[in-house]
Parts: C-alpha cells; structure tokens; sequence
DNA sequence: TCAAAAGTGTTAACAGTACACCCATGT
DNA sequence: ACATGGGTGTACTGTTAACACTTTTGA
C-alpha cells in the first residue's frame, strides 16, 4: 500500500450468486432486473456499490436484503473480478460472492434499486449483464466442487428432509447418477443427520422419514480434524 | 452495480504473500521495508495501489517486480479484504494473493517503493504493517491445503530435484512426518516426473537421481478429470 | 569401515464400487 | 392389485497404511 501517484479513480462493487433449489427442479440463480443504467430492464446478479462505511460482506448483505429481501443461509466471498473494461461506464472491480438459500423459506420481493427479483434456472438462464455470465460459472464450478467436501447443500433444504431430497440435490448438482444404497451408507456412516419422529406426506409411494443435518456436531467434529467428503 | 448516491472514496490495493523454499529451511515469505508513511521502516507484504488503467492481476506483477524484482512461477489470487479499519488514513480494500518461487531463480533486490526485501522463515516473522498478519495466515492455510490436491509445490524447486527435496518440502509444509515408501509409491504411481540422467552433488550419502516434473503431462491429464492428490 | 542419505516390497486393514429385491403407502 | 418411491446387504476390488533392510557414495 502506497500514496498514490495521482487519484485512483476505481469503484469497488460486490454481486452475489444465490443459488436456489426446489426438489426435482434445476437448480435456480437469482437475478434482479435493473431499473437504472447502464442495461436498464436487463436482468444482472444482486449488487451495487459499497458504501465507504460498511465492510465488503456487510455491502452484499446488504444489497441482498434490499434487492431481493433475501438474507442466505450461507455466503461466502468467491472471487475478485478486476479486469479493465467490466462496466462501460467508470472502472469498477467487484467481490463477488457465492450464497445458498432454501427458497421457499424466502419471499422474493423487489425494492428500490431493482424492478423484479426473480429465479432462474440455470440451464435457462437470460442473459445477463456485464461480466455476470463469467461469475456464475465461476460460482457454479465452486458450487460443484465444493459440495463434495463440504456439507454446505444442507442449506438449500428444508429444515427436514427425506432422504430422497439429499439424493436428488448432489444428483442434480454435480449432474451424474448416484448410486442410491452407496450413497446412503457415506452419508449415514458420519452420523451427521439426525432422525426425526415425522415423515414426507406428499406425493405417491412409500413416504420418508425427515431427517435433520446436526451443524453442531459437525462443528465440533470439523475442530477434530475431520473432513466430509463425497465421491 | 449502481450509481453512488454521493461519490464513493475507497482505495484499491493489490498485497502478496509470495512464499520461498530452501531445501532443508523452514518455508519462507517475502516481505519488504516501507520507505513511506504509515509503518514506514516496518515490514510488510509486497503491494500498492492498483492503477486505473492496469487488472488487478497486473497490478500484482508489476508491484512485485517493482519493490522486489520477482516473478512469480505461479500466483493466484487468495482472497479480498474489504472491512472498515485496515489503513490507518484512507478507506482501502485489499485484494490479497498468494505466489509461489523457487528463491534460488530469483535474486531480490528492493526498487523505488521499497528500501529492503527479504525472506523470513514463516516461524521467525517480524511484526507486519496493516492486517497482514491476516492474510499471511490465510496464505498458509492455503498454501497447506491446496498443496494436497494441486501439484503446486514443484514451483518451490528447482528445475531438476532430488526425490528427497520433494519429500522434505512436503514434511515442511504439512508439518508432519511422512512415510518415505509410500509417499513415493503415490508420487510415482502418477508418472508426472521424469528421470533425468543427473544426480545430486552435494551433500553427503549416496547421490540422488534428479527428477523434472512433467507439466504438459499434467494439463492434459487434468483435462481429462485427473485429480492429484496426496494423503 | 563408518556415517549419511537413497532406494525398495509385502501384507493387512479399510474404503469404494457394483449390484437387485422387498417394503410401505395411496389410488 | 398396482404404481410409486423408500429402504436395505453382500461380495469384490482397489487403495491406503504399516513396517526395515540394503545400496551407494564421501570422508
């Protein structure tokens, strides 16, 4: 860090990619419609400038909130987007950030700085503005990646769940077939997930019993050394 | 992104934690001596302001080549520090990233923005300017985990290396003993090194062949979904 | 001939993979 | 009784982990 030589004259901004996921669906990215230009009536990941007296993670959250009235279950920095030529207006870098929510335990709902906040699927995704294409594929890539070794898609379920869901999230977000029993004894044999008395009530055939992801535990285990890991 | 409601007064800075390994020595870090106010005569990370017409990425390389005259065999970016507090006088976030050289390729030498560069044993630092006590420990945690799934130690040693230093390297950096067996059963069963016809010279006991690591090789096996990996 | 470091195989335990049928429920 | 999804065990295969002696060189 040095005195600059003449003004530096950049703008600091942070996005985020909220992923999304409703059983036996795609998964789905947030996206907010812009109501000011540049690419105004576009669609565009939640964001804005940070304010000079917030830190970065309080600026997303922030914006999250006031985009989209989302607070994520998870969020964490991603990666830093610094090339020249980002916005066609001023140099702007952005921090971007990767968030998992449950959405059905979120009411999307637009505010001041956006016309309409919206899921997506990310096979059927508009396009976007910006650079925001680059980001979300590289948020997709962490997503992918790290699912495998860390329990974070417990956050993009209910609080209960059937097994089934589990199933289908890794099935759908790593995009390969599992097998079923191999895939039940991993995840059984950490002792992670606690049973519950209830059980799935929608749908045909043999209902489920609800299970719940032990965070605690999992805490506590983490601190010993231990890493979770999938496939 | 948006436009700012009054004009937003933030810096944006580039820091490194470039790490240095000689056979044998504790792993290192580079720090230069500020010749500028604040902490002036302190240490601190390499860095400075990023310009308005360069990337970060760029910003990075040119300050490392500027204050110390080094670049880096490999350099990734590790992550933005972006809370309130961090400078004393402005508001500046800090894009922080990590780099890896063989220091015997590289002879130091501080430039304009520095007036000394050296390596300090990660065991022996001297108190640092800013939070860069922060990012340094950040930069070892990755450094830590990251060496276990990517072949990105080789990038601490020499072109042409014994066996024995990729062993040391990995003992000194894990931190824990190692089974010399299997380790090389492991290293060897991915057939990324390439015998050479030399041996080492100096030193004691019997000479070691010396080994290149196999780089294209690599690539085009991670291309095809090959994932190095140890322990 | 001694000290120092390099080089090398086997076995046992464990983890991963492949694979198919019965069960509980609603209609 | 049938359609739908839930729940379960075993055998095989590959990988990891534990373990110690011989070889080559320089002093």
């Amino acid at each position: 860090m040095e005195s600059p030589k003449k003004l530096q004259d950049i703008k600091v901004a942070v996005d985020a990619v909220i992923f999304g996921y409703f059983d036996k669906r795609d998964l789905q990215i947030l996206l907010i419609k812009r109501n000011i230009e540049p690419f105004k009536g576009g669609w565009a990941l939640p964001g804005g400038l940070v304010l000079d007296d917030e830190s970065v993670d309080d600026a997303v959250k922030r914006e999250l909130y006031e985009e989209a009235g989302i607070k994520p279950d998870f969020l964490e920095q991603l990666y830093t987007f610094g090339n020249l030529g980002r916005d066609p207006r001023n140099r702007v870098i952005s921090v971007a950030y990767l968030g998992l929510v449950n959405p059905s335990y979120h009411e999307l709902f637009a505010d001041s700085d956006a016309e309409d906040a919206q899921w997506f699927s990310i096979n059927k995704l508009p396009s976007v503005a910006f650079d925001h294409k680059t980001i979300i594929e590289t948020a997709l890539k962490r997503l992918r990646t790290k699912i495998q070794y860390q329990p974070i898609g417990f956050n993009l379920l209910n609080e209960e769940f059937p097994f089934s869901d589990l199933e289908n999230l890794y099935k759908t977000i790593v995009g390969q077939e599992i097998d079923r029993r191999n895939f039940r004894k991993k995840i059984m044999s950490y002792g992670l997930l606690n049973e519950t008395n209830n059980v799935k009530k929608e749908g045909s055939g043999r209902p489920g019993k609800l299970f719940t992801f032990n965070k605690e535990k999992y805490k506590e285990l983490e601190e010993q050394g231990f890493y979770f890991e999938i496939k």
